[in-house]
DNA sequence: CTTGACCCTGTAACGGTTACAGGGTTGAGG
DNA sequence: CCTCAACCCTGTAACCGTTACAGGGTCAAG
C-alpha cells in the first residue's frame, strides 16, 4: 500500500491530466504533496480519491471556489452540514436561472428563424432582428 | 448630421463600454473610425448601429467568430440568407444542448439535496454523493 | 549508451471583457 | 490665463479553468 504514484499515474486513476493536477496544486486546491530527490511528486491514493471528488464537483458546474469551500468544510465532520446544503441550494438555484436564461434566448433566436422568410440577405428576417432601430439612442440612462 | 461621436457618446449609444469599443477595433470586429490630430476616434452613427448589432447578438449568446461572420453575410445584400439561417440554427442547437445539460446537472445536485439528512458533515449525503468509491480506479480508457 | 517515456519549471494562450497606470486634450468657470 | 474635472489615448495585466508550449532533467529497457 501507500505505492508511489507518479502524476501521470494519478492523473489515469483521477481523470485529470498532469498539467491540471499541478494547476490544482499552484492554487492550493490540492495538498502539495511530497517530493523526491528528483524533484518528482509522489502522490498517495488520498491524492486520487481528492482529484475525483474536485472532478466530480466540477462536472457538476462547480466553480473552484465553491470546491475549495466544499473541501474545506469536509474537513470539519463534527460540524452540521448546513453550509453544504446551502452552497448545493444555491449553485442549483444558479443552475436553473441560467437554464431559463438561455431558454429564453433560444426562443428568441428560434422565433427568428421561423419568421425568415428565407429570401437574400437584403431582406433576411433574421439579420433584422439582430439590427437596432436606426435613430434608437438608449433615451434615459 | 454625421456629426463627430467621441467614444463615450458612442458607448452612451450603443451601451457598450468605451473599453469594449476600443476591444472591438483591435480585434478587428468594429471598423477603425476616423481620428483627428488629437488621436480621438471619431465616430459616425453607423458605428452605434454596429454596436447595437453586435451587442444584440452577444445577448443571444453568439460568440465574437459568428457576430464576424454574421457581419461579413450580411455585407452581401444580393446572396440568399442560407448561411444566416444555418448559423442561427446551429446555435439555437447548442442552446438546446447546454440547456439539456444543466437541466441534468441541476436535476442531480437538486436530488442530492433532498437525499441528504441534514445531519453532520460526517454523514452529509451531498458531500458522500461527491466522494468517489474508495478502491475505484478508472479501469480501462 | 541510446532511445523514448516520463518528469520538472515557467510562461503564454484561449474568450470576452474589465481594470489599471501613466500620460495628453478639451472646455467651462474663476 | 490658470485650474479643474471630465474626457481621451496607449499598453499591459487581471479574471476563470484549463491547455500548450519551450527548454530542460530523470529513469528504465534494450
Amino acid at each position: 500500500m501507500t505505492t508511489h504514484l507518479l502524476i501521470g499515474d494519478v492523473a489515469r486513476k483521477s481523470g485529470c491530466t498532469p498539467e491540471t493536477i499541478r494547476h490544482y496544486e499552484r492554487i492550493g486546491l490540492l495538498a502539495k504533496p511530497w517530493r523526491g530527490d528528483n524533484g518528482y511528486r509522489y502522490y498517495t491514493a488520498a491524492a486520487v480519491q481528492q482529484l475525483g471528488f474536485i472532478r466530480r464537483c466540477r462536472a457538476l458546474g462547480l466553480e473552484l471556489d465553491a470546491i475549495r469551500e466544499l473541501i474545506a468544510l469536509a474537513g470539519q465532520p463534527e460540524e452540521r452540514c448546513e453550509s453544504v446544503n446551502e452552497l448545493a441550494r444555491r449553485h442549483v438555484a444558479d443552475l436553473r436561472q441560467r437554464i431559463a436564461d438561455l431558454q429564453a434566448l433560444a426562443d428568441e433566436l428560434d422565433a427568428s428563424v421561423h419568421r425568415c422568410p428565407g429570401n437574400t440577405i437584403a431582406h433576411c428576417g433574421i439579420l433584422e432582428s439582430l439590427t437596432p432601430a436606426l435613430s434608437d439612442s438608449t433615451p434615459a440612462n
